[in-house]
Order: structure tokens, then sequence, then C-alpha cells
DNA sequence: TAGATTGTTAATCGATTAACAATC
DNA sequence: TAGATTGTTAATCGATTAACAATC
């Protein structure tokens, strides 16, 4: 069921297609075609087809797709049927924010867990969740079985944070430390830096 | 100088180019060759090379390149030498921890307005700036020469959001919400989703 | 049946990399 | 000079798209 060989690029284009299949469970559309659905996301449909045709047949010649069966269909392929739990290390003003964001509760992902090196915040609370010391990490990653982990600390810690998340068991990263980290193979890190952003749109923007 | 026909995904390699070399800086590296830039990046010499030469020729046979050149040559390139000002449109849990959140303070981008729908949000202070209403955007606009803006507004309303800051005169936009957006030619976006790219994260990790 | 749209193949397009002369 | 590394070209690799038979 899982083929081997999908490129990567394909599989990092999934989550859209399910967020927009969501939007239009959401809008009651029953039915949409990889025409439509391309133009809502700004591919071509010929994109879409392929992309799909990596992991089955999903639609109908002359109808398209049936929204929520495609859309159960991906989140099956993506594995988010199942809640995800996440530890967050690092809670500053990056790391508060990210776990009183709502956002990620809504669509599958929980953040479980806090870690921080500071004494001073060790043993706060952030709403649910009590602020533990990094020495906590390997027992909490076993226990409540993690594999996916969120660095916000600075960007001269997020290293070895890393290295340490690795070494207790995390096996994907979703890193806001604005640096290029370094993992072992079958370990998968994921970025965010709205700066990086921000600077490829001034590029065009520069003298306009 | 500024030759078309830049490859867009060669545009969005730079910032993380000009990252890697603030970092150098900061250590005290005088040079570095496009072997040991492409190792820190995970990318290709050739690619480093490659990309940097759609520029100029910013580098020395048998040295390397220059870490304070390239990296002021970038920033040049780039368009952030200067300082940005920035809209922020949504002032909910995540507008709030955006417009609070010191990184982009640090690395040239300021948030100089806050807009929010919500009769009760405006008239608020939010650090050093207080909520405006939407009706006070194209004044606001236009009075500081804001041309970024950040969309911070639930899925549902981004895009309604997003065409009044086209209209008002915003050419480039980074999206928080969950939804792609539709902008006219010469308006760029950009998108942050964590979820998406947890998402992406899990497809490798469903059956691990 | 006529119209629409899929899944897939082959052609095209574009991006990455290997290789090397130039040169510091 | 010998060693190292650039900038660039040509070759390779991979991703996108056009086209169409199959079929609902």
């Amino acid at each position: 069921m899982n083929t081997p060989e999908i490129p990567e690029i394909v599989v990092r284009r999934l989550p859209l297609y399910a967020r927009t299949l969501s939007w239009l469970v959401e809008e009651n559309v029953q039915t949409v075609s990889s025409q439509e659905l391309g133009a809502n996301l700004g591919m071509s449909p010929a994109q879409i087809r392929k992309d799909l045709s990596y992991f089955g047949e999903f639609g109908k010649q002359g109808t398209g797709y049936d929204v929520k069966y495609l859309l159960s269909q991906l989140r099956q392929i993506l594995g988010v049927e199942r809640e995800w739990l996440v530890a967050l290390v690092g809670v500053g003003d990056l790391g508060h924010a990210i776990a009183r964001y709502g956002g990620f509760g809504k669509r599958g992902f929980k953040i479980a867990a806090l870690f921080d090196n500071d004494p001073r915040k060790i043993g706060q609370q952030v709403g649910e969740l009590e602020i533990l010391g990094m020495e906590a990490l390997p027992m909490v990653v076993k226990g409540l079985r993690l594999r996916l982990g969120i660095v916000a600390v600075p960007a001269a810690k997020a290293q070895e944070v890393t290295d340490y998340l690795v070494e207790c068991g995390i096996r994907g990263i979703l890193n806001y430390a604005p640096i290029n980290l370094h993992v072992p193979k079958g370990v998968r890190v994921r970025y965010i830096d709205p700066v990086v952003l921000l600077q490829s749109m001034t590029y065009h923007l520069k003298s306009g």
C-alpha cells in the first residue's frame, strides 16, 4: 500500500490537497474535479492527477473526486487520522505563543509536554501544562511515545537541543530557530522562518 | 544590475545563504568556500556557486568567499539593507504572538501597525502599538508607505482581508491563515502553516 | 449517446550536478 | 610552483505538462 519512491515534493503537496478538501467539506461541496482543485491551489490539473495517482485511483471519469472520500484517503495516507502528540522545547516568547496557539489542536496535533532549561521557568504552568526541565525529556518521550518535536529555542542552542531530541527518539522536528539543522538519516526537519520568507519578497519589491 | 530571468527558486534560497553568512560573521569566520557553505546548508557546492553566479562574481579562486563581503552583497540583492515596515492584520492569539515576537525587529522587519475588525479590540494597546480598525488601513499604508502585510485572521476571512490589503497597495503578503490565497500578478504571497509541515512528516512516521 | 473527466504515457521543461579551464 | 576553489558549460536528472484512450 505504501509504495516507495514517492517523490518528497509530492508528499509535501498532499497536506495542501487535504487542507483544501477540508475546506470544501465545510462548504458542503460534494464533488470536485482536478480542474477545480487546481484552480483553487494555483496548480495544474495534470499535476494533481499525477500526484494522486502515486497512491491509487480516487476519482471517477466524467465526475471528478468525491470530496469526503478523497479527503479520508489522503488523511489515511498522511497518517493524520489519529491525534499526534508533540513535545515543545523552548518556552520563551515564541514557545509560549506556540503552546497557547489553538491551531494545532483543531487540526490533529496536541502539544503534550513543554521543556526549557531555564530554572526560573521550570515548574511554571502554561495553559494545562507544566514546564519541565530538559532532564525529563527521555522519560516523557518514552512514556507518551512522542515522535514529533518543536524547537523554539534561540538559534545558538537549536542544534544541541535537536541532537538531544533525536537521541531521545524524536523522528520529526519542526524548527522555528533561524538556523539549518543537521540530523541523521531517518529523521526529518521542517523549517519555519518568517523572515526568510519576507526577504524573498523584498527581493521583488526593493525597486518597486 | 538586476538581471531578469532569475528563477524564483534561486531567489528563495538567497535568504538562507544570507542567514548562514550572518551566523558565520558572528562566529568571526572570515572566509568560506562553496564547499563549506554547502555542507552547512545541506546543498551541493555547485548549486551555491551557480545561484550566486546569477548575480555576479563574489568569490576568489583558491580561497572562496569573504563572508562579510558576500553577506553585504546578498543583503543588497535582497533589498534588506534598509528596515521594512509591515502591517499586521488580525490581532487574535496568533496575531498577538506575532506582534510581540522579537525576531522580526532584530532582522530588519518592524511591525508598524496593527489592524482588527473586532470593536472590542480596536483601541487596545499591544506593546507600543494601538490596534486600529480596518477603515484606517488605506491611510496608514499610504502614510507609512507600507508594501508588506501579515495576514493572521481566521481562514474564512483571509481572502477578503487579502483583497483589501492589495487594494490598499500592499505588494507582499505573509499568510498565516491555513488557506491558499489568490492575488493579482505583481503581488506575492508566502505561506506559514505549521500543520501542513507536520503532516508531511507524519506521512513518513505513520508506520514507524 | 454526448459530454466530461480520469489515470497514464510520452514529451517538454527546468533544475541540479559533474567537470574543468581559469586563476588566486 | 602546487594546491585550492571559483565561475561556467554541458550532461544529467527529475518534475511538470500535454495529450488521449478509457470510461463514467
